[in-house]
DNA sequence: CCGCGGGCCTGAGAGC
DNA sequence: TGCTCTCAGGCCCGCG
C-alpha cells in the first residue's frame, strides 16, 4: 500500500494503542520477510515500553524505553491491524483470524493498552528491524534519505538544488527517495499533474542558470504539499491492500485525477484532453500530454 | 557518480 | 472452471 499518507495514516492508527504501552509479547511466525529477522529481534522488543511511534519517511519508528528503535517499513503490500482486547478469543494467545490472509501474519504484538498489533504481508517486501537510537544516523536504510516533504528543509530551493544538473526524467528525480522522501508512483504522478508539469521534462529545469529555483520548482513543491495534505486527511488510497488499522478504507483514490484513469477524461477545467499511461523506469506514468508542459 | 533494468514475492484480474 | 499472462502503492543491486 504505502506511500507517505498511507504510512502516515497508520502511523495515527498505532499511535493509540502503541504510544506509553508496554510490549507484553511479541511473536515473528516465520525468519524473514524482505530480510531475515535478526536473531534477538523478539527479546529486544519483549517487555519494552514505546515512547513514542514516529514516521520517517515510508519508515514507521517506534522508539523504545530501551534506547533501541524499531523501524518498520511496509513494502509493497504490508498492512497493519489493530484488533480490540474485545475481538481477542483468547486472552493468554494470539488473536486466530480466519481466512487465508492470516497465512500472512507475519509479527503479533500483545500490548499493554490491551490491543494486539498484527502485521500482515502478502508479498513480503517488508520488513522490520531494531536498532540502537543512537546508531540511528548510520543506519544503512535511512542514510542518503532526503527530506520530508512536508518539513521545513524541503522547498524549491532544496528541490532546484538536488535536481540541478540531474539528467533523468522529473518522473524519476521525484521517485527517488535522496531527492525527497516518501513520494511513490502514485503521488509522484498526481503531483506533476497537478503543477502542470510533464513527466518527461528534465528533472535539471527546476533549477536556472545559478542554481536558483525556477517557477516550476516552486509549482511542483506546491503540489506536493497540497496532494500530500489532502491524502492525508483522506486516510490515504485504497486501492488493494490499504486500510486504515481499524480495517476502514482511506478514500484518497476518488480524489485522483491521472493515477490510474488511462483513457478517462482529463480533470482539468477546459482541458478536454485524456489521460494517458506509459512506462518510465519500468513502473507505468499516467498524465494529460495536453495539459502538462 | 549516474541511470536503467532485473529481481524479490504473492495475488488479482483479464483473456482465452 | 482453469490456465497463462500482466500488473501492482517499494527498493536493492549490478551493469554499462
Amino acid at each position: 500500500m504505502p506511500e507517505l499518507p498511507e504510512v502516515e495514516t497508520v502511523r495515527r492508527g498505532l499511535q493509540p494503542v502503541m504510544e506509553g504501552a508496554r510490549i507484553l509479547k511479541a511473536e515473528t511466525r516465520r525468519a524473514d520477510l524482505r530480510f531475515h529477522f535478526q536473531p534477538d529481534f523478539v527479546k529486544r522488543l519483549q517487555g519494552q515500553t514505546v515512547t513514542g511511534l514516529g514516521r520517517r519517511a515510508k519508515y514507521l519508528m517506534a522508539d523504545l524505553a530501551s534506547g533501541d528503535v524499531l523501524l518498520m517499513h511496509l513494502g509493497m503490500s504490508g498492512s497493519f491491524r489493530v484488533i480490540k482486547a474485545d475481538d481477542q478469543n483468547s486472552p493468554g494467545e494470539f488473536h486466530h483470524p480466519r481466512g487465508k490472509d492470516a497465512a500472512h501474519d507475519h509479527v503479533l504484538f500483545r500490548m499493554s493498552s490491551g490491543a494486539d498489533v498484527v502485521f500482515n504481508d502478502p508479498r513480503r517486501f517488508g520488513y522490520m528491524k531494531v536498532i540502537a537510537r543512537d546508531a540511528l544516523d548510520r543506519e544503512p536504510l535511512l542514510r542518503g534519505l532526503g527530506p520530508e516533504p512536508l518539513g521545513n528543509a524541503f522547498d524549491a530551493a532544496m528541490l532546484a538544488q538536488s535536481c540541478a544538473g540531474k539528467k533523468t526524467s522529473l518522473k524519476a528525480a521525484l521517485l527517488d527517495q535522496r531527492v525527497v522522501a516518501g513520494l511513490g508512483n502514485i503521488y509522484v504522478c498526481e503531483a506533476l499533474f497537478r503543477a502542470h508539469l510533464s513527466p518527461k521534462r528534465q528533472a535539471a529545469a527546476l533549477a536556472g542558470r545559478k542554481g536558483e529555483p525556477t517557477d516550476h520548482a516552486k509549482r511542483l513543491v506546491a503540489a506536493i504539499h497540497v496532494v500530500l495534505n489532502d491524502a492525508i486527511r483522506a486516510g490515504g488510497s485504497s486501492l488493494r491492500d490499504h486500510r486504515q488499522t481499524s480495517g476502514e478504507l482511506g478514500y484518497f483514490q476518488h480524489s485522483f485525477r491521472v493515477y490510474d484513469r488511462e483513457g478517462e477524461p482529463c480533470r482539468t477545467a477546459g482541458c478536454g484532453g485524456v489521460v494517458r499511461r506509459f512506462t518510465q523506469n519500468g513502473r507505468s506514468t499516467f498524465w494529460c500530454p495536453k495539459c502538462q508542459k
